[in-house]
DNA sequence: TGAATTACTTGACAATGTCAAGTAAATACC
DNA sequence: GGTATTTACTTGACATTGTCAAGTAATTCA
């Protein structure tokens, strides 16, 4: 197959994935939380307790809007804020107990989408499927 | 693989894949079209000449937001508008001279992008991580 | 014919995101 | 040690994006 045509197939299939996956990220967003909100308590979660200066450093984000929805964060009771002892410009953030659980929740409700992705396969197509998926990954990731 | 670790395995690649169609997509919003803008335009182009109506059809997207970008793409020039002779309620949506003219720029950002995306790879390869990505979309499409 | 439906528009508003100025603490420089 | 600069976060003002429901006119159905 040459280049161009190459180039279509690969559009196609973002194409195909990006609605699968929007698929599955529907349930999850089913949790209330906006999309800036999912991805900040996941980066908190994937963290562990840190300051926003870090979260800004794994997502791009607006500082101020990080602030904000840190602070709503906070007041709903999913996220706890600790002025650090070390720098007191600084908070730490880690979820709460509530938090936790609700991450939880939503580890759980996303492994269930994703399920529901494949339990129509057969192991042999299974895992075919993850060798397609590694294989993808092997080869676009070090550009 | 069992389940479990399967459906890790496909998160993972969720992550990565999403990431990666996501600077793909970069290119193309900067074209100064809104997320929402870019995808009526790629629906009008892909339809052809068509109605609000039948790009709902296609598109998620709430009536009277779609009825105010259109109207602001036919402020800007890039879509015309003409009453229907059949139905006087409804309207001819198509690309205009300029429409044409800039979707064709964006196609070919698009293809930019993703020729990047697999420039570094020899032909063996190339053929490789399409036959992954049918072979994906083979034990995926069908549920 | 007139009641219901359809296609699109509009007003009001809510949610999401951006920019720049502001505050206080920490660090760098003389 | 004092002050200038940088850093971490906050806040106000605002722009963009998206939603809901009411409104208008054309069409369809009974």
């Amino acid at each position: 197959m040459n280049l161009n045509e190459a180039i279509k197939k690969i559009r196609n299939f973002n194409r195909f994935y990006t609605s699968t996956i929007s698929v599955l990220d529907q349930d999850v967003l089913k949790s209330g939380f906006s999309l800036a909100e999912a991805r900040i308590l996941f980066e908190i979660k994937a963290l562990g307790p840190c300051s926003a200066r870090r979260i800004m450093e794994e997502l791009t984000i607006d500082e101020g809007y990080l602030s904000r929805i840190v602070k709503k964060l906070v007041i709903e009771g999913w996220v706890e804020k600790v002025q650090s002892d070390t720098d007191q410009r600084q908070f730490n953030l880690a979820l709460s107990e509530e938090g936790i659980k609700k991450m939880k929740e939503l580890e759980w409700l996303s492994n269930q989408a994703n399920l529901r992705l494949i339990e129509h396969l057969s192991e042999k197509q299974r895992n075919n499927l993850l060798d397609s998926m590694t294989n993808i990954q092997k080869l676009l990731e070090d550009r």
